[in-house]
RNA sequence: GCCCACGUAGCUCAGUUGGAUAGAGCAACGGUUUCCUAAACCGUAGGCCACAGGUUCGAAUCCUGUCGUGGGUACCA
């Protein structure tokens, strides 16, 4: 229907010069009684042309060259809006579009041959992964498959760090309290990593050595065999939820291959280091942040920031043309380091968008769960899909703009109730599934032949709720926001069961039956393509 | 102190480059089933869009300030 426009606005466009200076736009009207589409390219212009927008608005329309079979109506309304009324015969075609791309339909080739990386939930092999985790490995799983349905060739990356001092105190802590079982009085310092997984993994390793290891530097097997055992574990938790990455790239190769190396000698040689207290500083004040960082601590051990710029211009060389990250808020003031480190290099930066994700709340029986990884106090990922499923936890994950602070309600996400929208989502699946089979016994089969029979109000709202699903594939992908697919969704199902409650397939005379069981199809098609990108199951039955 | 995000119905949250009368779900109250799945549908009620200014034809949306929440502000990541 917008593309209809498009064409007529441009054509108009040849005549009316000032239509090119203006961003062309139509959007679905809040109110119903204000069209189908409307534009507000007059009141744009008024400034410009000095003129009254309603009459800049009557010019507009006498110079389309409109197709009465597809517009039924235009009108200028309020301000200067033009309105248009599609034909409820070009309406009903959507249904045939629909049905034939059926899998296909809302997926885009418009990106076509780009290739995309998506890095999320980087999380180190510390301890198990936990609830705010699971927003960034949901976000970024179904951010992923948008960009898969407008074309891109996507990448899913998990980026980790298995040196320094974080995985030092692990496996130390694995060690202390193999030697406790090994029936030594040790004091467990506070500081240490206090989770239970922690003890498990020491038994599993005195099952396996006996006290062999009693001597064992823990920099050695200790942190070895808990690295692999923890990873097992995120890769299984990920796996849960259908989540699996294609590359899991090690920050230490990044000094294994010298890139460490080469980003100093390259800044160097653009003269953007120098000494201070014996450390090695990034004049990020000359690119554009406020304060110069360190990059080289003083003890010749790199900060985060260095290998962090060294793995973005991997991405470049790996030959990406969308490089997205995503983290949580506690991310938020390291990103621009490494933007304008990367940049500085010649890259193009723009090229990367970074998704921060705000904090998720945990709330148990209305109270909130405090989270700290290191004292053990903390909901795990398994722990909630174990209660909620994987459609519920996936769902909800994904209903939140990324934006948004979000609260997880763990209590009202075990209830399997209406208070879940999953379930509306799923029951309306279900519920079509239910009709065509028992239609089909009737030996009815959907037709694209009486379409236009298709004119009641429910229907006629139904299919054009369905067709703005390419379009909102489109935008949700583009922008990096997935709850607009769940936003939509919910809208298109209390548009099906509304049409479903008032008019019926079974006993309806035989041509708008089956055009009407069409529509059904055609809503399945959509409901179900619309779950797949939120990584949803879509049941046949419930 | 400074930086980032957020503040919309009782609760959880939408609100598309600034657009017409601010929406949904849940909770509350009332109604609908001899009929393809009632996990549904219909109706009622619920609002100073945190607050105060500014920008303009027009602001929940943009700018400034205030208050509140979360995160950050290391030679931790």
């Amino acid at each position: 229907m917008k593309k209809y426009l498009y064409k007529i606005f441009t054509d108009a466009g040849q005549k009316l010069n000032y239509l090119s200076e203006i961003y062309l736009s139509f959007d679905v009207p809040k109110i119903e009684s204000h069209g189908d589409l409307s534009c507000n390219a007059a009141m744009l212009l008024s400034k410009k042309l000095k003129e009254n927008p309603r009459k800049i608005a009557q010019e507009i329309i006498s110079n389309l060259k409109l197709d009465n079979r597809i517009i039924s109506k235009t009108e200028i309304a309020g301000p200067g809006f033009i309105n248009f009324f599609f034909t409820p015969e070009f309406v009903t075609k959507i249904t045939f579009d629909i049905i034939s791309k059926c899998d296909f339909f809302g997926k885009s080739s418009k990106n076509k041959g780009k290739k995309a990386n998506v890095e999320f939930v980087s999380a180190n092999p510390t301890g198990p992964l936990t609830v705010g985790h699971g927003r960034n490995a949901v976000v970024g799983d179904t951010v992923a498959n948008l960009l898969e349905w407008i074309g891109y060739t996507v990448d899913r990356e998990y980026y980790f760090n298995n040196a320094g001092r974080q995985m030092r105190v692990l496996g130390d802590s694995v060690k202390l309290r193999y030697l406790q079982l090994l029936g030594k009085e040790i004091l467990f310092p506070d500081d240490y990593y206090q989770g239970d997984y922690i003890k498990e993994i020491a038994k599993k390793i005195y099952k396996k050595y006996g006290d062999n290891l009693k001597d064992e530097q823990p920099e050695g097997k200790f942190k070895e065999i808990t690295e692999v055992e923890i990873f097992e574990d995120i890769k299984n938790s990920l796996k849960r939820l259908g989540i699996t990455h294609k590359i899991f790239y090690n920050e230490n190769s990044l000094y294994d291959d010298g890139k460490i190396n080469w980003l100093l000698d390259k800044y160097e040689s653009l003269e953007l280091t120098y000494k201070r207290d014996n450390a090695t500083w990034l004049k990020l004040s000359k690119l554009g942040i406020e304060e110069d960082k360190v990059i080289v601590k003083s003890s010749g051990e790199p900060t985060y920031r260095l290998p962090d710029i060294g793995y973005h211009v991997t991405k470049f060389e790996r030959g990406y043309d969308l490089i997205v990250d995503l983290f949580g808020s506690d991310h938020n003031a390291t990103y621009p380091d490494v933007l304008a480190g990367v940049k500085a290099l010649g890259y193009d930066d723009s090229k990367i968008k970074v998704l921060i994700h705000q904090f998720v709340t945990v709330l148990k029986k209305g109270e909130v769960v405090k989270m700290s990884t290191r004292k053990a106090n903390y909901i795990t990922l398994d722990e909630l899909v174990e209660e909620a499923g994987s459609d519920v936890v996936r769902y909800f994950f994904n209903m939140r703009s990324v934006s948004s602070h979000m609260n997880f309600d763990l209590t009202l996400a075990k209830k399997q109730s209406d208070e879940n929208p999953v379930f509306y989502l799923q029951y309306a699946h279900a519920r079509i599934c239910s009709i065509i089979k028992t239609v089909e016994e009737e030996k009815l089969k959907p037709s694209k032949d009486n379409l236009e029979l298709l004119s009641s109000e429910e229907e006629q709202r139904l299919l054009k709720k369905l067709h703005l699903f390419e379009e909102e594939v489109l935008y949700s992908a583009e922008n990096f926001e997935p709850h607009r697919i769940c936003i939509y969704l919910e809208e298109l199902a209390a548009a099906f069961h509304k049409f479903y409650h008032l008019h019926r397939i079974l006993g309806s005379e035989k041509k708008l039956a089956e055009a009407r069981l069409a529509l059904a199809v055609a809503t399945k098609i959509v409901i179900k393509n619309g779950l797949e990108i939120l990584g949803v199951s879509a049941p046949e039955r419930m």
